[in-house]
RNA sequence: CGGAGCGUAGCUCAGCCUGGUAGAGCACUUGGUUUGGGACCAAGACGUCGCAGGUUCAAAUCCUGUCGCUCCGACCA
């Protein structure tokens, strides 16, 4: 390609819009422009780098064993009543109209469609195992599109689905895919890391996602360089010790604390009660039932474990003005010691953390007063214990012991296995070796590809623009000849290289515009082609 | 949706507080000079000052509403 025939605008100054280097860097070499938040076109040098990376992903999913399929993105509602997501996913959902009324989605994802597909085509257990993909345009109503392509409301995804006869059999797929992730990321020139996830709207039992570590990264993720243990910070769990128990002690003791509603308060004088001798009782509203939740007072709350410990589908916390109609206090005063909701039974879940925790402080449900020698086991009636609180960095490891680090990253990819979630709701069913009709065990595998790109670029550029790895440059070498007089020593010789290299298959592209040499270098380092061949006469004369 | 900020030329921004003929740099067009690290000279083109309403003799500027964009939070590939 010559420069001058393609469109590559290059701008000097990044756009105010733009805020992390990435975005910046998408807009100023000119490989995206903005149509809309969280909408974007590619162009030319933009859909290049997309489709070297699309070419990877497939050739990466095929060596797998995987079958490309293309499935509609308009998408008819009922499926999506059929497997429950109508409800749960609906805040993502683009829901569109046809000119008779007719309701449609615009795929956000693809699990009913190919169950659907799989349950009119699968009928034996001799046509499994099989694995579907597909590189299709996504539609997800965020509610903030952020960071250009990072979060958008239409992106580029590949999504891929197994369907397998066993449980072992669903774990072997998911672990082809697993290995067909890391590859991929390796060739793209990333250096990835998988981490343990939760499974979140999608559902299913066992997941991972992978990760690009990046400071502007929208996830945290808790990991150990001893043993290699990471997981997603909604996921990760560590190993700290319950709290001491000390000796039993008095009888629940209700003391004024006037003016006091947080945890520091009432570490300080005259209290003087160490975070970590404080109960801190949450009323939250799950799936519309308001429960209590009990966590440490040095502890935080993690609503993904929340949710995923108790089969929620909605969490949130409950309103001040909720609180005080279940409880009869405030937030501040709360606690669970004999507490009942105003209607109906209290649930109370409390962290595992507590288990065991005796001469500890919380609320007394009345405003102004907290209760001592709480004894969590004699003193509340605990509904369930979980693991409900967020690790922090430092904590030992949960398989090593040795302390946790907590960095951000970029999710590109996410692994799950379904189970049978999606077969059974859509009658994916086949025959067995016995002539029992059973649900599909299906896994589910994501890779966000025009995410993929921006963290490429995000994890390789410098202070003069994008570091392209070879794999996913947009051309792999830029030739810039110092003048480009027809015929002159410099261009007849650019020329020359670039029929040689286009012949054997190199992509490349001349800078046949006809200005000074700065500008010409500093677009070319801009937008981060891996090799440039420079031609002039100083160079000519060597 | 809650909180914060911003909408003036293709891009970056000044002007707004204190109302009175809409500006700069870069980019663009033409001519000339220049040519190994974002050149220079001259001439030129480019604006419903986001939109609507109000106040006023007069609004980019003051007031109200509205739309859009960005950031923090809830959501995710």
């Amino acid at each position: 390609m010559y420069w001058s025939k393609t469109l590559i605008p290059t701008l000097r100054e990044a756009p105010a819009e733009a805020e992390i280097a990435s975005h910046q860097l998408l807009l100023r070499a000119g490989l995206i422009r903005k149509l809309a938040g969280g909408v974007y076109t590619f162009l030319p040098l933009g859909l290049r780098a997309l489709r070297k990376i699309e070419r990877i992903i497939r050739e990466e999913m095929d060596r797998a064993g995987a079958l490309e399929v293309a499935m509609p993105a308009l998408q008819p509602p009922e499926i999506w009543e059929q497997s429950g997501r109508a409800q749960t996913a609906s805040d993502v959902l683009f829901k569109v109209k046809d000119s008779a009324g007719r309701q449609w989605f615009l795929s956000p994802t693809a699990e009913e469609v190919i169950t659907t597909l799989a349950a009119g085509e699968i009928n034996s257990y001799r046509q499994l195992p099989k694995n579907f993909y597909q590189v299709s345009v996504k539609f997800r109503d965020e509610i903030r599109p952020r960071f250009g392509l990072m979060r958008a409301k239409e992106f580029i995804m590949k999504d891929a689905y197994s369907f397998d006869t066993t449980d072992a059999g669903a774990m072997a797929s998911y672990q082809k895919m697993y290995d067909a992730y890391a590859r991929i990321f390796a060739r793209c020139g990333l250096q990835s890391f998988p981490v343990e996830a939760d499974t979140g709207v999608i559902g299913g039992s066992h997941s991972h996602e992978f990760m690009i570590p990046a400071a502007t990264g929208e996830n945290e993720v808790a990991y150990c360089e001893a043993c290699g243990y990471a997981a997603n910070i909604e996921k990760a769990t560590s190993g700290v010790p319950a709290t001491a128990p000390r000796e039993i002690g008095a009888a629940v003791e209700k003391f004024a604390t006037p003016g006091v509603v947080t945890i520091e308060a009432l570490a300080k004088e005259p209290y003087k009660v160490a975070a970590n001798r404080q109960i801190k009782t949450l009323v939250y509203i799950l799936d519309s039932k308001p429960v209590l939740i009990l966590i440490r007072g040095d502890d935080q709350l993690n609503e993904t474990k929340l949710m995923a410990r108790t089969g929620a589908t909605a969490a949130r916390p409950a309103t001040p003005e909720e609180i005080f109609e279940l409880l009869g206090a405030h937030p501040g005063s709360l606690g669970a010691v004999g507490s009942t909701f105003k209607s109906g039974a209290k649930t109370v879940y409390a962290d595992e953390r507590l288990r065991g925790a005796n001469e500890m402080t919380t609320g007394a449900n009345e405003d102004g007063f907290h209760f001592r020698n709480v004894s969590i086991e004699r003193d509340i009636t605990v509904t369930q214990w979980f693991d409900l609180r967020t690790v922090n960095a430092g904590e030992p490891c949960v398989k090593c012991a040795k302390p946790l680090k907590i960095r951000r990253a970029i999710e590109v990819g996410h692994v799950f296995k379904l189970g049978t979630k999606y077969s059974e709701k859509l009658n994916a069913t086949f025959l067995d070796e016995t002539g029992a009709r059973k649900p599909a065990v299906m896994g589910c595998y994501g890779i966000g590809v025009t995410r993929t790109l921006q963290a490429v670029v995000e994890q390789s550029h410098d202070k003069d623009g994008i570091v392209w790895p070879l794999a996913v440059a947009p051309y792999t070498v830029c030739i810039t000849p110092l003048s480009v007089v027809p015929g002159s020593p410099a261009f007849t010789l650019a020329e020359k290289i670039y029929t040689e290299l286009t012949a054997q298959g190199v992509d490349v592209i001349l800078d046949d515009r006809d200005d000074r040499p700065g500008v010409k270098f500093k677009d070319s380092e801009l937008v981060g082609f891996p090799i440039r061949i420079g031609i002039g006469e100083k160079s000519l004369a060597k």
